[in-house]
DNA sequence: TGAAACCTGAGTAAAATACTCAGGAATAGA
DNA sequence: TCTATTCCTGAGTATTTTACTCAGGTTTCA
């Protein structure tokens, strides 16, 4: 029952898409500067997200991400379920259970599940970036940047 | 973002605990019988639901295990934490981030957390066992059993 | 006393996670 | 057209976690 950083990541990332993205396109150098996240990593990530239709991306020099649709259309869900590939809290099935002879839990597990996801799929992109607390850490990462390179991150462990 | 089969097994078990034991002490055999799941690995569960004052037990020759409170005052969150020790939804914290120097989703994290743990709490045992689906596997488990050992599950695999 | 049950610590195979790496393909601008 | 920049992809690997097993001990009832 826990998230993976490859979930926190990938929220962490598309928040800096949302942050940054007003009008062009984000190189995942700078949210791996700004973010502390490793490049191979985050390219690897990106490459779910992007099969997921959440962001787009254009090749080549001056290319980058963005957002494939607004910030109210991304839920945590979206983000979630692209990065992990699942959210489950289901009783797992396999040998085990099935529908035909279900366990005792199966049907808690799926209401269970159906609710969890809906909370996590009310939580917009655009809620999350509406938040005082990361508008105020938005505009320092802006500040105290060199270019895409920020310097007051470069002491964190990547 | 997922459930692991010890965060499974210990809602079932305590699912169990609740239906079959109206006033008799359960033993680890019965349950694991039932539920299909190994006696090692409950008694190792079994461990952690104690310790957070989930369960009561008695040791010795008709000795098994009871619940410690009401079915209404143990919820999701109650058991999922004894078994998994945590829910964490959290950004991680460590190194590359605490309260001093938050990351961009520390907050976020930090609330997210807390409304699921208040969405997982309430949920009581008490509302899980009066579902008409488990009630009706609960009766089918008793009644197919010889002694503690139910027919209808030994095909399945342990 | 001995069987039935809980109790404990330690170990281990398999799976998942969190990365890294080497190189390819597209594009902008010189 | 060349070169730098950037996305894109497949494959590999160390570490951590999970899901279990095992050997033996303790308590209690009859």
């Amino acid at each position: 029952m826990k998230l993976t950083t490859r979930g926190r990541y990938a929220v962490t990332a598309m928040m800096d898409l949302a942050l940054h993205a007003k009008l062009n396109r984000i190189t995942l150098a700078a949210i791996a500067g700004r973010q502390n996240i490793s490049l191979s990593y985050l390219e690897q990530l990106f490459r779910s997200l992007r099969n997921a239709g959440l962001i787009k991306s254009v090749r080549g020099a001056k290319g980058g991400y963005m957002l494939a649709r607004s910030e109210k259309e991304i839920s945590l869900a979206d983000i979630l379920i692209a990065a992990d590939e699942h959210i489950n809290l289901t009783c797992g099935g396999g040998s085990t259970c099935n529908d035909a002879d279900p366990c005792l839990t199966h049907s808690l597990w799926t209401n269970l599940s159906q609710e969890f996801f809906e909370f996590l799929d009310s939580k917009k992109l655009s809620d999350l970036v509406r938040s005082r607390h990361v508008q105020t850490m938005a505009t320092q990462q802006d500040v105290t940047s060199i270019g895409d390179i920020p310097i007051h991150i470069s002491s964190k462990i990547g």
